[in-house]
RNA sequence: CCGGGUGUAGCGGAGUUGGUACCGCGCCACAUUUGGGAUGUGGAGAUCGCACGUUCGAAUCGUGUCACUCGGACCA
């Protein structure tokens, strides 16, 4: 067999079967790795570094946005998990309790925060009295638990890491802004770093955060046609308010409840990214977002001057704001080719003495497979117009694929044909009830996946019982 | 949580009617190589997921358990 060593490396064809190949590329591409405890997840350094791109973008535009970024224990005593009932209700069932402190039972048990509203209500009940100080834009990058039964990398770990924003505004008006400020801000880096084209909406009062009086979401659709959730802002009125008795004095000297706001992104958007332009090859990561933009692949290295030259490249590129390595090891050029299209970097260079004397190089775009011979002197600039062009690239596929697989149907057995055909996005008329909802599951097996910003007038008929509905819904399957 | 599958060296696999573990890749050393996963020679590496049981003897049989995985239910 030509290609013993190949299957060492070999993953799952995509076509086949799509949730094993991307198990297949998270451990292949080195960005997870199993623990001894379920649900529990290495974040190798490959995938880490994604996560600081991820977080190092959303960050500068927090703070840009005027918000502080600050640290909450990471223990709640149940009795403070308890003071909002929805929210209790939703969570409960997932918290992992501490119930020994060293070897002596605790007085109350603590909740591993699965999400810190009721830690940020607690704070503000002691620090929040006057309109003077409102709002508080607060935000945190740490890690939550939720004991889920079904783990996968990225997707649904147990622990995994996020940012929360918490805010909280002396005005309704003000604090729904908010929200949708910041979901703007999602929206953003799904689309311009992320390369993944949203569907921004409204959930319905069925599929919202617990606790929230609306949360907003962008809905993305993975390769395989399936939505996946990449990040929500709720806008919870004044109900955590209440629950916490956090009050502010207005400037009418009264007694007044103050509106909140959270907002969060985690690490499974990875896992959407990597659902979104990957293939049968491995990862195919959007140049904003790879941590190594450009690998150089020396070529017959033994031979004088190839190495001084790579070198002196990847300096060119670096110089130029490109992020750029070369990979001087003993492994043959072939390998190098498989090893970094597994791991999804945007472009490779090739660079050797027949190019050397030619003055060139050759580039080759990770996404589509071209070569492009580039003169060396020209390289910085070349290569940062390709990366550009890859980019746009990867978010034009995505939205062809999004567009390609969004339908309308007036029925809900109309949906439930489309799905099963061919899957993706459906758009129908909804007349708002929960019942519907709910038989539109059983039907045609999917989910509301928002009420689009974007609204169409498909009719005035809900798809499912046929009354006055003013409301178009899209809906999916979801991971 | 329910149902199916899988756990043997770092990885992928083989292992017969129970008899004391093989192969390929990778790894280490040296040499030759280098434009799509190189080749040769030599070498290291496993109490067979874990526990208990049956047996003179268990990778193999039984019970339990844990993990991974696929599907479903659940889940913001």
């Amino acid at each position: 067999m030509a290609n013993d060593k190949n299957q060492v490396r070999q993953i799952t064809n995509m076509e086949e079967d799509f949730t094993q190949w991307y198990t297949d590329v998270c451990i292949k591409a080195e960005l997870v790795d199993y623990t001894s405890v379920k649900g529990f997840f290495v974040l190798r350094p490959y995938g880490y570094a994604l996560w600081e791109n991820i977080m190092g973008q959303l960050d500068r535009e927090f703070k840009r946005l005027g918000h502080e970024n600050v640290a909450m224990p990471m223990l709640i005593p149940e009795s403070l998990l308890q003071k909002e009932a929805d929210h209790v209700e939703g969570f409960a069932p997932e918290c992992a309790w501490i119930t020994y402190g060293g070897s002596e039972k605790l007085e109350e048990r603590l909740c591993v925060r699965p999400t810190s509203e009721t830690l940020f209500c607690d704070h503000w009940h002691r620090v929040v009295h006057s309109w003077r100080d409102l709002p508080k834009l607060y935000n945190q990058w740490c890690s939550v638990l939720r004991w889920e039964k079904t783990t996968r990398p990225f997707l649904r770990h147990r622990e995994f890491y996020w940012q929360e924003g918490h805010t909280i505004h002396a005005s309704e008006a003000e604090a729904i802004e908010e929200t949708e400020r910041m979901l703007e801000v999602y929206a953003d880096i799904c689309e311009n770093y992320l390369a993944m084209p949203v569907v921004r909406g409204v959930k319905t009062d069925k599929e919202k955060f617990a606790g929230a009086e609306r949360t907003y979401t962008i809905e993305c659709m993975m390769h395989d046609r399936k939505a996946l959730q990449s990040g929500t802002s709720h806008y919870f009125g004044n109900g955590f308010s209440k629950a916490f008795d956090v009050e502010f004095t207005n400037k009418n000297n009264e007694k007044e409840y103050p509106y909140q706001t959270s907002w969060g992104m985690s690490t499974r958007i990875i896992g959407g990214m990597i659902m979104t332009h990957g293939d049968d090859r491995g990862l195919v990561l959007p140049p904003r977002i790879a941590p190594t933009q450009v690998m150089v692949i020396p070529i017959a290295m033994h031979k004088g001057g190839v190495r001084e030259k790579a070198e002196e490249l990847v300096s060119a590129l670096a110089a130029a704001g490109i992020r750029a390595k070369a990979d001087y090891s003993e492994n043959s050029p072939g390998w190098k080719y498989a090893e970094y299209e597994m791991k999804g970097i945007p472009l490779r260079i090739e660079i050797g003495p027949k190019d050397i004397e030619k003055g060139e190089c050759v580039a080759v775009r990770r996404d589509s497979g071209e070569k492009i011979t580039v003169s060396i002197a020209d390289a910085p600039a070349r290569i940062a117009e390709l990366l550009e062009t890859v980019q746009k690239g990867l978010y034009d596929k995505a939205l062809a694929n999004l567009e390609e697989h969004t339908y309308t149907a007036s029925t809900a057995l109309e949906v439930s044909d489309i799905m099963a055909d061919k899957g993706g996005f459906v758009k129908t008329m909804w007349c708002g009830d929960k019942e519907c909802e709910v038989e539109m599951k059983n039907i045609a097996g999917v989910t509301s996946r928002c009420l689009p910003f974007k609204q169409e007038k498909l009719g005035d008929k809900c798809a499912v019982c046929g009354k006055t509905a003013h409301k178009m819904v899209v809906w999916g399957v979801a991971y």
